[in-house]
DNA sequence: TGAAATATCGGGAGCGTTCCCGATTGTAAA
DNA sequence: TTTACAATCGGGAACGCTCCCGATATTTCA
């Protein structure tokens, strides 16, 4: 049934060359002469021989290929990450072993658990919960040997490269453009819980201080754990407390659409009797109505840069090719959900 | 810098047994006392080893992976499809890895050839181009031994179990679905060029079948290209040129969305002045206003049941677990952009 | 022309497993 | 007690490659 496999063997033997020979033409290696070169490939084509990775992996302990965990690749924001983190592994010649967490933290274990069998030289990872079980873990990975980079992850280890978002600066900025825009009453839904996402706490703190800045004293938080339905109900419980609020900054796009349905209930028109400020820049923030003013999270290049750095890493490139954390700024799309106050 | 890897056989030493009973217990092997497995058991806990995989890779030419091909990881259809495959194989202890095609052929091509060289045991493919070359090339793979299983695609290969969707009853359906609300004049909005996607040509081919089957004569078919700004101009095109439309099928419900944004600019009212249907069901459907009608499709079930087949192939179970094609029929959900005609 | 340097190649060991076969031990039946 | 058979284990070869070292062929320069 299964014909025995060709080798770098069968090539050698076929081109009338040694197997290192093979190898060294299949690895580009200098130490070879034109004419045996295009002899062997020829060779190669004609059989149509694909080295085994396996055996390569084995022998030169590196398996081009890197795990990818995600929390939920379904969500616009980790799948452009995806996207991102793919086209540069793509370039490169890597593979991606992908791995999606569900946004269990044992998940994600279990997910750097199978990486660590040998099979991916190093290891992307986005977000996630921040469990301590998880961090210690990871702290522990990047003191062995498989190089990892953690994209929008709080992490206090100096020894992983981190590319972040500056959460605060951004809250801060869709706070202060909201207050500039002449807005008093702003309310400001949430993400998760403290625990469980950095990021989340930071958009909180950006809110607060561009507050105390300019003096605003009543602060309006509710939760609405990047959930969609849970920023309805949010906003219906903003709108019965404060009878007089003129703005909602939502801490995702996905959140403001819950809310914009909210409003839409409680017939309150967008913009023009509340402005409505997202975050995170998904397509749909552009398709709804009205367009969603926000502020939009470079997913694609965060994808991007975080798989070049850990190549840049496995390439042994010099350390200023990865170990530098880098942060993106924001920038604030404005489209038709705000408006300035009357 | 690195310490040696410990392997089995340091393990073996640590346990006082030989490698080959490690590897028994590592296996799962009958032919191990309960003593030694227990003790094994505990030296691997102790010195936290992992088998590498390559090795194992290479001495049992199998790796417990399977390769992914999509063509946009970012359309949420994909997204969704390689959310239920995912699942599938973690819970069967499968790797994924994963390749993004961008909709080019040789992308998909240099995918499946990275596949080639033993890393995967086999290889899930969804969708995508329909050019002669790939599916020659396909053809080759599965005569040759790498299990392929190919989801929403045409081939004629009976070698190769396909998990399909029933495009021509799903347009039929709703086609008819319409025509039952008393729309006579009816749009369909097509997505790719004919020889790009089978499932295109077969849509269009379920509208047909429904408008001949009612004896309505006028069919109207524009290109939209699976795109929404190509939709918008279809949909600009139609009402130009056929002024008393009432109703409008998009052979997906992203189209369905530019559709929308066109006829919001006409004037014209969804559902009151004209009914729109949509394709897919993706989670833009029931967010926009008004919520789309659509045909439901079954993306997560499709890559759940297109890995479990491939699986249960490569497991070496019975024919019947992954032979015989399976094809869904689509549901269609009722929302807000349809009614019946007054 | 000869020696030294260089380009080109082959062979062997090793990577960390699995798997087969045979050895050893223990156990039950005769 | 002897024999047969099962349970348990160890050793060696193989998987297909890389990499180092040394051998040979070719060129270069004095």
């Amino acid at each position: 049934m299964k014909n025995k496999n060709i080798d770098i063997y069968t090539i050698a033997d076929k081109a009338g060359v040694s197997k290192s020979t093979v190898s060294r033409v299949l690895n580009n290696k200098e130490d070879v002469s034109a004419r045996t070169r295009k002899k062997v490939l020829e060779v190669i084509n004609e059989l149509k021989y694909r080295p085994n990775s396996s055996a390569k992996g084995l022998a030169s302990q590196r398996t081009k290929t890197v795990g990818l965990v995600v929390s939920e690749i379904t969500n616009p924001f980790f799948s452009m990450f995806v996207k991102g983190a793919e086209d540069k592994a793509m370039e490169e010649n890597y593979n991606i072993m992908l791995a999606n967490s569900n946004w269990v933290v044992e998940e994600e274990l279990k997910c750097i658990r199978m990486f660590e069998e040998g099979r991916v030289d190093g290891i992307l990872m986005i977000s996630g919960g921040g469990s301590d079980l998880l961090n210690n873990y990871l702290n522990n990975l990047a003191n062995k040997d498989t190089p990892l980079i953690v994209v929008d992850r709080k992490l206090d280890n100096e020894e992983i490269p981190k590319v972040n978002v500056n959460n605060i600066a951004a809250a801060f900025k869709g706070t202060r453009y909201l207050i500039e825009l002449g807005h008093e009453k702003i309310a400001f839904v949430r993400g998760d819980d403290v625990a469980a996402s950095a990021a989340s706490v930071d958009r909180v703190r950006g809110y607060r201080e561009a507050l105390q800045k300019f003096n605003i004293e009543n602060e309006i938080i509710e939760p609405g754990f990047f959930d969609r339905e849970e920023a309805y109900q949010a906003t219906e419980k903003i709108l019965s407390s404060h009878k007089d609020i003129t703005a909602i900054f939502y801490a995702s796009d996905m959140m403001a659409v819950g809310g914009l349905k909210a409003l839409d209930k409680a017939g309150l028109k967008v913009p023009d009797d509340v402005s409505v400020l997202g975050f995170d820049d998904i397509e749909l923030a552009s398709i709804i109505e009205p367009a969603l003013s926000t502020l939009k999270q470079p997913r694609y290049q965060m994808g991007y840069l975080g798989m070049e750095k850990l190549i840049n890493k496995l390439e042994g490139k010099p350390k200023e090719a990865y170990a530098e954390d880098v942060i993106f700024e924001l920038e604030l799309i404005e489209r038709e959900s705000t408006r300035a106050i009357k």
